[in-house]
DNA sequence: TTTTGAGTTGTTCGA
DNA sequence: GTCGAACAACTCAAA
């Protein structure tokens, strides 16, 4: 028989003991709490490479995470396998009543939750989850009417109406943490090694997984907040938060982030502070998005887009995966992408926008790579920003609204330092040429040492046609 | 129910 | 170089 006095709490992506939903409601009930993490197979095994810096950067965060429980005299027991059959079986031999988890929002998370619950269920024990990733979820903002919001200014609206005090709070795990549990540790140790992965060389990239890391990351990003809105659009700059990896597996709270930004935002020259804020919002918008419109992971959001011809030229595909279509924007873009799994926002609507809108192939395409590849990838926001670049999205960007990759890079990269920074080749070109640099002279090219064709591509596609295509494209499904 | 105003991040053209 | 309009109509949200 279950034991009503203790208690599992499951981490998923939410790596913190501090500010955590339901790692304080285990805590507020009346037994100890059991803590674990399980190194998932059915996600694992979809992992393209077993040198994955996401894997690395979780495997350090619960590193860390049981070291901080055992600060309290807790430990965090860490298994390797299918979740939905080794949760239900953990909970069972440690004989809890309730097991705790957060709400996960991802089509695959909410099936393999109420497997979990139904298996539980089946022994008596009770699946307790709490919602912890976001401000608001699911209906908690919603028309006048009583429905979802598919339009995000007035969803950011009613969110900043509804937004206060309550809703930001931290919710204080520390209080209640003698109540935690050691567990023995068996089966599995603590190496990356253990689950079958190598390390993917985060360290040399600047990045570190754990809540330590998070929070000195934000304490620097808070001296620059009120820049934000004048830095942020520039890759070359030291403009973002760079707390995405972080959000995405909960080494810091949402709570604490976006309560400092809204008390900060109201405050004297508080812009930069509401546009990152702003930001906060979109993400909570995008989760939303997914629970209410769970189609969006295979298809357009307006399923009309779904039948748009996209040529698909593998080539094409390849050449902008590789980071070498010509444009030096899109180029270094890639590169910064597949170096070291980043990639700016503002980078992500050019590469985004360039691969559908100038060589045709279909978002999912790109979608999928980055996915793949992205340190912070998370499925709600990377489907939005792409159905979002796409035209195929809920409040996406209309569809003739097409980035010109060169006047971007004039734009958000006037001197081409980031060009350089990613395209070694292209060092020796002017500020003028390096947007474009198929535009030099011969003389030119050999002045600033590149031959373009051979020491770095001529364009895969000119984009005034290109344009043209792809409004042509959009124009059939349209009629 | 009908009407009205508005919509993340742009580009191009012509004056 | 700078500016406003057109792009092309549509859907959403609120009055």
């Amino acid at each position: 028989m279950p034991d009503k006095d203790s208690s599992l709490m499951w981490f998923r992506r939410d790596l913190r003991c501090t500010d955590n939903a339901a790692l304080h409601a285990a805590l507020s009930g009346t037994g100890r709490v059991y803590c674990v993490f399980v190194y998932d197979t059915e996600i694992l095994d979809t992992l393209p490479s077993r040198s994955d810096r996401r894997v690395e950067f979780i495997w350090q965060s619960v590193v860390e995470l049981d070291g901080e429980l055992a600060k309290s005299g807790g430990n965090l027991i860490t298994l390797h396998g299918p979740a939905r059959q080794i949760i239900p079986a953990l909970a069972l031999r440690l004989k809890v009543g309730a097991v705790y988890a957060n709400h996960d929002y991802e089509p695959a998370a909410v099936a393999r939750d109420s497997a979990v619950e139904r298996q539980l269920a089946a022994a008596g024990i009770e699946f307790l989850t709490r919602k912890d990733q976001v401000i608001f979820e699911k209906n908690e903002i919603l028309t006048q009417g009583g429905t979802p919001f598919s339009v995000f200014t007035p969803y950011k609206n009613a969110w900043l109406k509804k937004v206060d005090d309550f809703y930001l709070k931290a919710y204080p795990v520390e209080r209640h943490a003698a109540s935690l549990a050691r567990a023995s540790r068996e089966p599995l140790g603590l190496a990356l090694a253990d689950i079958g992965f190598e390390p993917a060389g985060l360290k040399a990239l600047g990045i570190a997984g754990g809540r330590a890391s998070a929070r000195g990351l934000f304490a620097d990003f808070l001296k620059r907040i009120d820049r934000y809105g004048a830095t942020r659009d520039f890759p070359a700059k030291k403009g973002p938060s760079y707390l995405s990896v972080h959000l995405r597996f909960g080494t810091i709270s949402i709570r604490e982030l976006a309560h400092e930004a809204w008390i900060r935002s109201r405050g004297r020259g508080g812009e930069g502070a509401a546009i990152w804020l702003s930001e906060l919002i979109w993400r909570d918008f995008y989760f939303m998005i997914l629970h209410h419109h769970p189609h969006v992971v295979s298809g357009a959001f307006r399923p009309a887009y779904d039948a748009i011809p996209w040529p698909n030229d593998q080539a094409l595909f390849t050449a902008w995966c590789e980071g070498r279509t010509g444009y030096p924007i899109v180029d270094a873009a890639m590169r910064q992408l597949n170096n070291s799994g980043y990639m700016h926002n503002r980078l992500r609507m050019i590469a985004a926008s360039f691969l559908v809108k100038d060589l045709l192939v279909d978002w999912r395409w790109g979608e999928k790579y980055f996915a793949d590849r992205l340190n912070d990838f998370d499925l709600a926001a990377n489907n939005g920003g792409w159905q979002w670049a796409a035209s195929t999205g809920c409040d996406a960007q209309p569809y003739f609204r097409i980035f010109n990759p060169v006047t971007q890079s004039e734009k958000f990269d006037p001197d081409g330092t980031f060009i350089r920074r990613y395209l070694p080749e292209l060092a020796g070109c002017d500020a003028r040429h390096i947007h474009a640099p198929w535009t030099m002279t011969a003389e030119q090219q050999r002045a600033a040492g590149v031959i373009i064709g051979e020491d770095y591509p001529a364009p895969a596609v000119e984009h005034a046609a290109a344009r043209a295509r792809v409004l042509e494209l959009f124009k059939k499904v349209r009629q």
